[in-house]
DNA sequence: GGAAGTATACGGAACGGACCGTATCCATGA
DNA sequence: TCATGGATACGGTCCGTTCCGTATACTTCC
């Protein structure tokens, strides 16, 4: 992340020509706030996280705080934004089914071995809202996923490893709608479910010779 | 001192011998402000939604409310889940297709077309949670789906349609998954939707000869 | 059978507590 | 000089509880 772009109010984040009167903003308060959000949200969620202490624990008031993000809301997201977001991860393995076990896998581990699992769930609500905040989340996390699965798909098809009347638009949904589910649902999010989706995604279901036309 | 309420939930409709002494509860009520809950909910979301608002359009007190369900999630969570369950659907067209593609369109018109998708989306934080009024939700609303595919993915097997090594207990996963991905991070949800996951798990991605084993 | 008694629910209102977001204070530092 | 720093107080909102006087059932007793 590393964001030296002042937040919200100010005017342009790369704005150059400021002056910069008056006392400069604190970057170590800054990364305060946000580590203690951090670790606040792991202990009490989002429903129970308290600007307050947060400011108790980054030591930082809390007009410092809402000097820089407009909300709580703002500042949960931005932070979640940037913890579950870039993975880049598009290395090509020349194996399309190995390619798409890791990208089922990569938001799996994400949501298992980062805070940014258990928070999501309790971030869920706001995500899928229509509001401003959640289309962040959207922009960010999801679109960076969609990209690497239609990107392998794509590959694979020229491989001739998929089938070329294959729906790529809906593979996304077809490897990552599984994780969501038990995101919500429940059940083991580990790499028996990314193999076993993609298997399914790429045997299917049908008996082969009967069912296409 | 902290036991003042006899029972969160009265005593089932049908419930036998108890002797009923004092003033029965009113069901006109108890109708009330299920009513009212749904309105506002439609009107605020869940975020929105104001308890006080719901005694008032109900023409009830704040009490009565607090005499049914100990808290607000408590509320909306049932009248929700009610909605939203049954659906026993299981007339087996003799078409597995079709049985799949309405399994799966099933849960995208509750969504689409009673007043709680909008407010699932808003209760999605409050499903996932381990708490105990999202287990409720899970127990009633998935579990009758996941049954109704388990069934239809089995009779699909005995009928010579379905691999019989398919993996049946990931059925769910893969034809809900995408319902669940789209709820979360938009797009449409309507029968083209059911059709392509449906068609997607059946065909599979995969180049029909050359991938299995 | 009817009157009195008992137990609970009713609508209404007020309250305590928690929390968000804002305002104000003085000190700090480029 | 002046915006930012941490600290604190405040207004406003809303949940969940508590109390009030009243309403409605069953039970007891005449």
């Amino acid at each position: 992340m590393a964001q030296p772009a002042p937040a919200a109010h100010p005017p342009s984040p790369t704005s150059h020509p400021l002056p910069a009167r008056g006392r400069p903003r604190s970057e170590r308060a800054h990364q305060a706030i946000l580590q203690a959000t951090q670790e606040l949200l792991l202990e009490s969620g989002y429903a129970g996280l308290r600007l307050e202490h947060v400011a108790a624990r980054a030591g930082v008031g809390k007009a410092t705080i809402y000097r820089r993000w407009s909300s709580r809301e703002e500042l949960v997201l931005e932070l979640v934004s940037g913890i579950g977001a870039p993975r880049p991860t598009i290395d090509d393995l020349g194996d399309t089914r190995a390619a798409l076990v890791r990208a089922v896998l990569d938001p799996i581990m994400t949501i298992t071995t980062t805070p940014f699992g258990p928070t999501i769930r309790t971030l869920l609500s706001e995500i899928a809202g229509s509001g401003g905040p959640g289309e962040r989340f959207r922009e960010t996390v999801v679109a960076a996923h969609r990209a690497a699965i239609e990107t392998i798909v794509a590959r694979g098809v020229e491989r001739g490893d998929l089938r070329p009347d294959v729906d790529a638009p809906m593979a996304t949904e077809m490897l990552l709608g599984p994780v969501f589910y038990r995101l919500i649902v429940g059940g083991a999010l580990d790499r028996d479910l990314a193999e076993r989706v993609v298997h399914a995604y790429l045997a299917g279901a049908a008996v082969p010779q009967t069912d296409w036309f």
